[in-house]
DNA sequence: TTTAAATAGGACTAAAATAGTCCCCAATTA
DNA sequence: TAATTGGGGACTATTTTAGTCCTATTTAAA
């Protein structure tokens, strides 16, 4: 199904909250009750986004965490690698020594190109664009394209 | 890392090799041989292929698998949804129903922007594609790109 | 008509990845 | 110095994925 996973999902969730908040700091309790996503679950996403450079933390009292940059600046190819690490859709596109199959398989170039395609496209959605109201929502139709290749397995 | 599955992967492996002996029928047995996937597994595959109609199957003794059609046809995407079933990153983007983080989400329609991207960039490449030979490898410099945002979780 | 070769379908087990929780430490403020 | 807040990592539980196996059905050939 090439899914995110729901950790990712929440990271979306949880910096949205925060860019709408833009000049606070937010405290880890205060965006758990906020998004409504457990506490523990919540932490482990802001320190996986603070590695990632994409918060930038504050310890102590009256701590918490902010956005690194302006909403315009983080993508959300930033926030998949930060939780996911690199994007890649196949094993081999990262360990460059190819794979097992390597009799059979010599295709690993052309996953590279498909890499590069579904890259661009996630960085070319920033966190302003998922906080904006959906006036550029899609035709639902246009989505239809999607479901017809579903097979039940 | 939004990563395909291995039996994806697995996949276009096979449909390669019977990409490039076009014409013939081709047992689950002998294909396992040519691309060192163990039978179970490749019996498991093609039959998820035939109900997706990428591939067409003949019963009994003499018969075996064959493509349905040509492979400047068969696409990526196509292959992708026949083993892991429709292309959407989160799972709200598939049960229309919306998600429970209803409160602090209200994302989804960019979600299906990005669908969209990540699902014509898979429709953009064939089976024929992946058989030819590289002469269309990318340069690794490019590929950096995609590993400095790799993050140690 | 019988036998062998092959796929169909589904149940089942094993392995791996993901999600989620918890604990103890470090830093900061009042 | 006490209270608050993040840092790091270990750990468990759950879910998904991978892989195997069994029985039925179909077909060609002996």
């Amino acid at each position: 199904m090439l899914r995110l996973s729901k950790l990712t999902d929440y990271a979306t969730v949880i910096l949205s909250f925060m860019a709408k908040n833009n000049e606070r700091v937010c405290a880890a309790m205060e965006l758990a009750t906020a998004t409504g996503i457990a506490l523990p679950t919540v932490s482990k996403i802001l320190k996986a986004l603070v590695n990632a450079k994409v918060l930038i933390s504050t310890r102590g009292a009256k701590g918490g965490y902010a956005l690194a940059t302006v909403p315009e600046k983080i993508t959300v190819a930033t926030i998949i690698s930060a939780l996911e690490g690199p994007i890649a859709v196949t094993e081999c596109s990262i360990s460059q020594q190819g794979c097992e199959q390597a009799a059979g398989c010599n295709i690993s170039g052309h996953w590279n190109v498909i890499n590069l395609a579904i890259y661009n496209a996630l960085e070319s959605v920033t966190l302003a664009d998922m906080i904006k109201p959906q006036e550029t929502l899609i035709p639902i139709a246009s989505l239809y394209r999607l479901e017809n290749h579903h097979v039940s397995q």
